[in-house]
Parts: C-alpha cells; structure tokens; sequence
DNA sequence: GGGGTGTGGTAG
DNA sequence: ATCGCTACCACACCCC
C-alpha cells in the first residue's frame, strides 16, 4: 500500500455518511468472504477475545483480521467500549493513548506470533509502549503515522554514542561534562522542584502541629463519620501562568521548557490549560507531539518562584481552617474537617468546600476543584469527578454506583505495571476488581497490595492523613544530560552530586548513617534517547553501605560513593544517571529548620477568632473597580494579624522581592496583594468578578424557603432550580445562574457582591449564614435525598457512570462508518472514497446478512457525531469540517452537530459538551461572519437545552 | 520471629 | 535544543 497525500480528495464533510454507508458493508462482505474460506486447520487462538485495530499496521488491516478470525477471535470494526478486549496498534497518536489506557494495546506482532507459535502469547510482552530497541519512547508519531523504524543492525557503544552527541558543543555544554551542571540542572527541573516543595510542605505542616498540639487528636476522631476533602489546583502551572498573560488566555497554552519552535521539540509539557486539552494536549506530552495535534498551541515558560508564592498563599488558607491538612503536593492537600462540619447532611461540606474554592480563586487567581468523600480515597475520586473548577462530594449511601464508573487507574496507587497485571486477569474496571476474592488478590499482588485492591474496590480506605511523619530520607539524583567520557569527568559530577546532598542534609538540617548509590547504565542494546540528552532505556543499580556515625560531610559521603561505584564496575560511558540517597538519618532538633515557605505563623490562627470575620475584612479592603477583575492576595501574616497596618503592593513587585524582605513585610504589615486589573479570565466562560458562592442547598427544608420570584422569561423559579444540581456546575455557570437570579430579584446582587457572601464560618455553624439553618439534631443522610423528588435529581444521582457508554443512540449508521474511515491509512480511505463514487447507490441491507455477534448492538449506541464517540474523535470531525468548509458551514451539517451537542447535554454530558463548544467556537475565530453566526445558533440552541435539561440557565 | 539488601512501583 | 525528581511503600529473597 503506498502513501498518498490527499486522502480526502475532493471529498466534502457532508458527503461522508453515504460513503461511509457504503463502505461498511463491503467491509462485512469481506469478513464472510474469511470466514469462508476459514483455515480447518487454525487453531481458536483468539477465542473470547474481541480485538480492535487501530491506524496503520504492519502487516496491515486485512491481513491481521484475516488471522484473527480465521482464529476464532471476534473482529470488532470499532471500538465498543462494552465489548474490545484487545486493541492492536503500531503508532498511537497521544490522544489515542489516552483514549486507549482502559485497553490491552499491543503491537501486531502478538497476532502474528501467536499464530506462527501456534499459541497465544502473552499480550505483556507485545505491549505498545514496551522498549523497542533501547528508546523509553512510545513508538507516537502524528496522526498520519509512519513506518516502524529500522532496528539497529548491532549493538552500538557508549562511547561512539557519546562521541556523537558530545561533538555538538551545544550539547556538550549542556551536559554532566559542564562543571555547574548539576547546579544548573536543579534550578530548571520541574520534577525537582515538586519533590522538593512536597518535601517542605509536608514539614512545614508538622512544624505547625508540633508548635500547637492541642488542636488534634480529639476532635477528628471523635466524629463518626469522617469528612475529608482534597482540594487540587486545576493545571497548576498553566493557571498561574495565564494570570500574567491575560492576552492568552482564549488560547491553547502549554508550560514547558524551550520556546517550542523547533520542528519536534521534545521537551515536555509540564501542564496544559483546558483550550489546550481540548485539541488532545496532555501533560507529559512532548511539545513537538503536542503540536502536531493543536499546531496553535503557545509555550509558556516555568515560573517556579510564583507557584511557590501561589502554594504559600493556598497552604495558609487551609492553616486558618485546620491543622489537619496532609500536604500532598504544590497545588493539593487533603484536609480533615470532620470537626469543622457539623450538619454534614444539609450540604455544609459543599457549600465549606464552595467558600474555599472561592477564597483560593480569589486570592491566587487560579481554580481549585474539591473532592469530598469519608475517607482519603473517595475524597480523591470525588475530586477527579469534580474537575475542572468544581466541587464532588461522595455521599456514603451511594458509594457503589459512585466507584462503579471509575476505570482502575484512578485508584490511587494503581498505576501503569498494577494496571498491566490486572488488565491480565481481565480486570479493566473497579467492578471488575471487586469480583475477585480477598485471597486471590493477596496470592497474586501480596498482602498488603492486595487489601488495598480489595478495600479500594468496595470504597474503603482507613488510612489517616499522613501528618507528622518526619522524613526518612535525603537524595539527590539526575538522569538526564549524563554522559561521560572520562573517569575524571565522572569523579567531578560525582563530587558536585555529593554536595549537592550535603547541602540538603544541612538544610533540614540532619545527618544520615546509610549511603545508597544508584546508577542507571544504559541498556545492552539501546540507542541515544529520543528525547534529547535522556537517558533512554537503562538498567538501575543500587547499592548501599552503613557507616559508624551519622554524617553530613562531603567528603565522606564521597570517599563511599566512590567505591560504592567502584564496586559495581560499569561503563563510565554507558552511565546515564546517577544518584545518592541518604538514610537512617538521624532525628536531631529541628526546629530551627528555616523552611523557604513562611508559614510559620499560620499555627497562631486559632480556628474560631478569625475565620468567621476575616475574609470579609480582607475582601472589603480590597476591588476598588467592580468592573474589572482583580486578583487579590492576601499572604499569611495578614489574614492571622489583622490589627497590623495595611499595605497594598503590585504583585510583580512582591514576586520579585527576596524571601526575607517578604518575609519581613508579613511579619510588620496587613499586606494586600493587588496583581494586574485585567487577569482573571477563563475560558470559555470568562467570570467577570467573584460572585456569591452557591451556598443555596438547604435541602431538607428549604427549598421551598428559597426567595421565591417571578421568573425571567425562561428562567424555572427557585423552587425549580435543584441546589444539588446547581453546585455540581462549574463555577462560572454557578455564578451565572446566580447572578441571573439576583438580577431579578431587585437587581442588588451584582457582580461585585463578594462582601454580600454568607460568611459561612467554618468551625461554628450557627450564626452568620444568610439562610436560614435547621435543627441541630443529626439527620440521616438518607434525609436530604428522600426530599427530592427525582424530577428533581442531583447531578450526583445523575452521574451514575462517568464513561460514555450507556448513552442512547442518535445514529446508528453513523457509528460503523465513521469510525472505520477514520482508521484507515490514507490510502485506504482513499480507496473507500473511490468505491463509493462507483457504486454510490449500494444497498446497506447487506449488514442484515453478517452474523448478529459482528454487529453492533444497536441498543447500546452511544451519542455520537459521524460515528465517532469520545471527545479527541469528535474534536477531529470538528476540525475536519472546519477545514472542509472554512468560510461558510452546511446548514445540515450545523443542524447534525447541534443535535449531537444536545444529546450530549441531555446524557448530562455538560462537560463534554462545553468541551466540544469551545473548542468549535475556539477554531472557528478566524472563520469569519457566517461561522461566527452558525456557531452563535449553536450556542443558543444549546443554552436552551441545558435549560430544559437541568433547569438552570447557563451561557455557555 | 527478628534482621538485612536490592528492586520496582507510585505520585505529582 | 533541554532540564526524565524524589520520598516512601511493598515485595522477594537472603541471613540468623
């Protein structure tokens, strides 16, 4: 099959269904034609299994289906989310990737192995994504796809594999060779920098509760029931980047290093905002795969030293709430408020969680989604429904339902090698997991990882927030830029390193008794990395030796690194990491630790003084001009002493201040923060100014409590609008929602009414909010859902599976033909194109004649546009539309994706469907009047559709 | 039962 | 160009 590199032709978007029609019969046909002239002698390999094939294959298509029939598998067209087993794939672009991590995907070789083995092989070691010939890298390549490359005719050496990447100078400059290397490297490395930070926060953390031990112990535990939240920034980096650069904010974004402008660049994309995301931009991607799929796409640069300041800023905002705060990461905490929510059941951890959220978007700019649940795990799963830029609470009583959509690999602690020797015992959902024993699951995974895989399947998890650990441990290490060509030039990294871990030793500071070294040598027979100056695939060595004493000097720690490397005699030339870790430390004072973060005052906020009033005397100090958006920031010392003096600074002022300074205008003034008018906007609902949290659930009573009022033309009356359903949007649309219910109210709750909020104090619960509250006694959670009729179901009760499947049909024929034009190679399609201009009036009815177990089974369709079902797919025809039509849409075609939008909304797929909007209404821009109108029709056919759907009205 | 070491996995 | 770190847990396997 040859390459050609117009595979649309002059084919037009409209045109598709009807090829597309004809083309999957004729597929069929060729599929009974296989199983006609089936082998007698083919062994039933595949049986029971159901195996998909993606993109381009070697060998290709036909070939692999032939075998795979012709071997008892079933063949699916399309990926059947209900049904695949399998997926075989050469290339996966990253999208694909990420649509494809619930599926076994392995190369075609696993076909044609086991073929010609006469068994079936193991799919472990076909995995896509396994090493081929000493790259880390999947086999990505763009969407077009390539050859596989060539494998190395023999096994190359370290040393001419240096010798080439070191007569760069560029290179050589940037590698371990140069003598501040490692200082260099440190200051850049993002994975360096969130180790680090998690590092101080965690002891940061301790300090604190170690400097007040009264407020712990008695009050979590005595509560029943524990309330846990975990709160997560939404793109970390991006966010915060984006507030300085508001001019980008309407456009795909990417943190990485570099500028991007290289042709592939490899470095890696750090964080993505969700304009990004929706072209199939995923944190960890490279930038040059990145851009290959959103070729728009803008590169921002880290700025570590502002998401410090923002994490400072984030931190003390949960130290005036709680001591009980386990530090998880820069940008996300878990905290127990069991003691801070009294009457959990009338929604008080919503509308808690609601008052943080804004609290945290108002001080740094940024958005945080919060996930509420009884104990760390659900609290983490409820967060990943939450996202981006709202709250999930799990209620206890619907806990099942609640784990049933997850895939596994949103446990925590279930990652990609878990996920593999799972996938193997056919084990691809939470469901799954919990079928099997608490015994069988020990025998295979261990003890411990097996109870957590059991407890984990049925929601259970009674691990307390990690707390007051102190740290074990003090490493340094760098696996990228290593090469050597000397024995010398190793012995000064090796020295640089050990310093650079002496310093950190006496940073805590501690002294440690055991050294382990760790080399990574490169593999026998890998190539130089694909990412520039990586390591590429490598073996990992450790060794450890005890000393007498504990230490903290340099040349100790040296002199045993040394032999430690000595001992293990490898390569100098294939070393392509190194590190040095440092254990048995031991527990001297500590005290004195100067953490970079000052936080140090934060313990002094009791929980009850100053939580009530002090965000209103903080917000009423500040947004002199309601019309434009201003970001606030309030640093520690001013929220925990309000008497000190006021001083306003501009936050590129603070940023750029050293840390004592900072640290000396907290400890002396109230210090108001004021950043740049123009920041805060997020697309593609841009939130002109905080507005009251959503505190309206009372559920139990109110309701019908809730101010009353003549609607607006479409706007349901309060006592339509279910609260539950209104604080499960996003924030924005919340806002929205409000602010069009305060309008008509008496027009006083405008935009700029954050002083007007109910202050909502977190540890007593009686006084100030502004609704009225209902009797002290506990109620059974039970309570607060019997009270609503289920036309007026939650969102939450809505939700009760996260994957697409399930989803109602809109065109049956769609879903075939689509999917598989889009599969083929270009050639193909072409080919599929053809035919269809020679045959144009071919008879469908041929489907009638296959075997019930090829079809689809039309019950289950999910909602799809051009057949194509997940968000990457559609954003694709999207795209494909645009580009076909780039002036001046199809009426019909503007009809089909309108409809399509509308099904989605009425799943309650509002997130996808807000996802899809944008991102039309994102390539459209450029796209002149007619566009900009076919899409503003979208846009109010949707509207109107979320209203019927979920009585609320929302601009999208 | 106690101890040890080296390896691998996970998270953000 | 590019910055693939690091703390901690669990396990397998060894010793007594």
């Amino acid at each position: 099959m040859d390459d050609h590199d117009d595979p649309y032709g002059a084919i037009k978007f409209g045109e598709f269904r009807k090829y597309i029609q004809n083309k999957q019969s004729k597929l069929k046909e060729q599929e009974d034609e296989v199983r006609q002239q089936g082998d007698p002698d083919a062994l039933p390999l595949f049986q029971g299994l159901s195996i998909h094939i993606n993109g381009y294959t070697e060998p290709p298509i036909n070939e692999l289906r032939r075998l795979i029939v012709q071997h008892a598998g079933d063949y699916q067209h399309y990926l059947k989310k209900s049904k695949v087993t399998h997926i075989i794939a050469t290339n996966l672009t990253y999208s694909k990737v990420n649509e494809f991590r619930a599926y076994k995907v392995v190369k075609p070789a696993w076909i044609t192995d086991s073929v010609r083995e006469k068994k079936l092989l193991p799919w472990t070691d076909y995995r896509l994504g396994k090493l081929n010939h000493g790259q880390t890298e999947l086999a990505f390549t763009s969407i077009k796809g390539k050859q596989p490359e060539q494998p190395a005719p023999s096994a190359p050496s370290g040393e001419a594999l240096n010798k080439t990447l070191l007569a760069n100078e560029w290179s050589r400059q940037h590698s371990s060779m140069h003598p501040d290397f490692v200082k260099r490297y440190f200051e850049t490395s993002r994975l360096h920098y969130l180790s680090t930070w998690k590092a101080e926060l965690k002891d940061i953390v301790r300090q604190a509760r170690l400097k007040s031990p009264n407020t712990t112990a008695d009050s979590c535990l005595s509560s029943p029931t524990r309330v846990i939240m975990h709160i997560d920034f939404d793109c970390f980096f991006a966010s915060v980047g984006l507030r300085d650069r508001p001019e980008l904010a309407q456009k795909p974004v990417a943190v990485a290093h570099g500028k991007g402008r290289q042709d592939n660049s490899s470095s890696d994309i750090a964080s993505c905002n969700y304009i990004a995301r929706s072209f199939g931009v995923r944190n960890g991607m490279r930038v040059g795969s990145a851009q290959k799929v959103c070729p728009d796409l803008q590169i921002i640069p880290y700025e570590f030293e502002k998401y410090r300041t923002v994490t400072e800023v984030f931190y003390n905002i949960l130290f005036k709430y709680t001591q009980e705060i386990q530090a998880v990461s820069v940008d996300e905490a878990l905290i127990d408020v069991s003691a801070l929510i009294a009457h959990p059941e009338v929604g008080e951890e919503e509308a808690f969680a609601q008052k943080l959220r804004q609290e945290i978007k108002e001080a740094t700019g940024c958005n945080a989604s919060v996930g509420i649940g009884s104990n760390i795990l659900l609290a983490r799963l409820a967060t990943k429904k939450a996202k981006p830029d709202n709250i999930y609470c799990c209620k206890s009583d619907a806990i099942d339902e609640f784990l049933a959509g997850f895939h596994l690999r949103d446990i925590p602690r279930v990652g990609y090698a878990l996920c593999g020797k799972l996938q193997d015992m056919n084990v691809s959902t939470v469901g799954d997991l919990a079928k099997l024993s608490l015994s069988v699951l020990q025998s295979r995974f261990g003890n411990k990882t097996g109870k957590m895989l059991y407890e984990s399947a049925r929601g259970k998890d009674d691990r307390p927030l990690a707390m007051d650990q102190p740290r074990q441990s003090v490493s340094a290490e760098v696996s990228w830029g290593v090469r050597f060509e000397t024995d010398q030039q190793l012995k000064a990294f090796m020295d640089s390193l050990v310093e650079e871990v002496c310093q950190r030793l006496k940073a805590i500071p501690t002294k440690g008794r055991s050294i382990t070294l760790k080399v990574m040598v490169r593999a026998k027979h890998a190539e130089e990395a694909l990412k520039h100056m990586g390591h590429g695939e490598v073996d990992v060595h450790n060794k450890t030796t005890l000393l007498d004493a504990p230490t903290d000097q340099q040349s100790v720690i040296c002199h045993h690194a040394s032999r430690l490397l000595q001992s293990m005699g490898c390569l100098t030339t294939d070393i392509r990491g190194l590190g040095i870790q440092i254990q048995k430390l031991d527990q001297e004072d500590r005290s004195g630790s100067q953490s970079k973060l000052s936080f140090e005052k934060a313990k002094t906020a009791s929980t009850s003084t100053s939580l009530g009033h002090e965000p209103e005397q903080r917000l009423c100090t500040v947004d002199p001009s309601p019309s434009t958006s201003q970001r606030v920031t309030t640093p520690p010392s001013s929220s925990i002493h309000p008497a000190k003096p006021k001083m306003s600074v501009q936050f590129d002022v603070y940023e750029e201040l050293p840390l004592d300074i900072r640290q000396e205008l907290m400890d002396n003034y109230d210090l108001v923060i004021i950043d740049h008018p123009d920041i805060i906007s997020t697309p593609p609902t841009p939130v002109a100014s905080p507005s009251p949290p959503p505190v309206s659930p009372r559920p139990d009573s109110s309701v019908s409590q809730m101010p009353s009022t003549q609607p607006l033309a479409d706007l349901p009356t309060w006592s339509q609008l279910d609260p539950s359903a209104l604080l499960a949007l996003p924030l924005s649309m919340q806002q929205q929602v409000l602010a069009a219910y305060g309008q008509i109210r008496a027009g006083k709750k405008s935009t700029s009414s954050s002083t007007r909020r109910p202050p909502l104090t977190p540890s007593s619960s009686s006084s100030s909010t502004t609704t009225s509250r209902h009797p002290p006694n506990r109620v059974k959670k039970e309570s607060r859902r019997s009270k609503h009729p289920s036309k007026n179901a939650t969102l939450t009760q809505l939700y009760p599976t996260p994957n697409r499947s399930g989803h109602p049909t809109l065109d049956v024929n769609d879903e075939i033909s689509l999917e598989v034009l889009e599969q083929l190679p270009p050639d193909l399609r072409k080919e599929v194109i053809e035919s269809y201009r020679l045959k144009p009036n071919q008879d469908k009815q041929t489907t009638t004649t296959i075997p019930s177990a090829q079809l689809p089974a039309p019950e289950k369709k999910p909602t799809a546009l051009m057949g194509k079902t997940s968000v990457p797919d559609v954003r694709l025809v999207l795209q494909t539309w645009v580009q076909e039509y780039p002036t001046d849409p199809d009426t019909k075609d503007v009809a089909t994706v309108t409809k399509y939008l509308k099904q989605l909304v009425v799943d309650k797929d509002l997130e996808d469907a807000q996802l899809l909007f944008m991102h039309l209404r994102h390539i459209t821009l450029d796209c002149g009047d007619a566009w900009a109108s076919a899409v503003a029709l979208i846009q109010s056919d949707l509207s109107q559709q979320v209203l019927e759907t979920f009585h609320v009205p929302i601009q999208l």
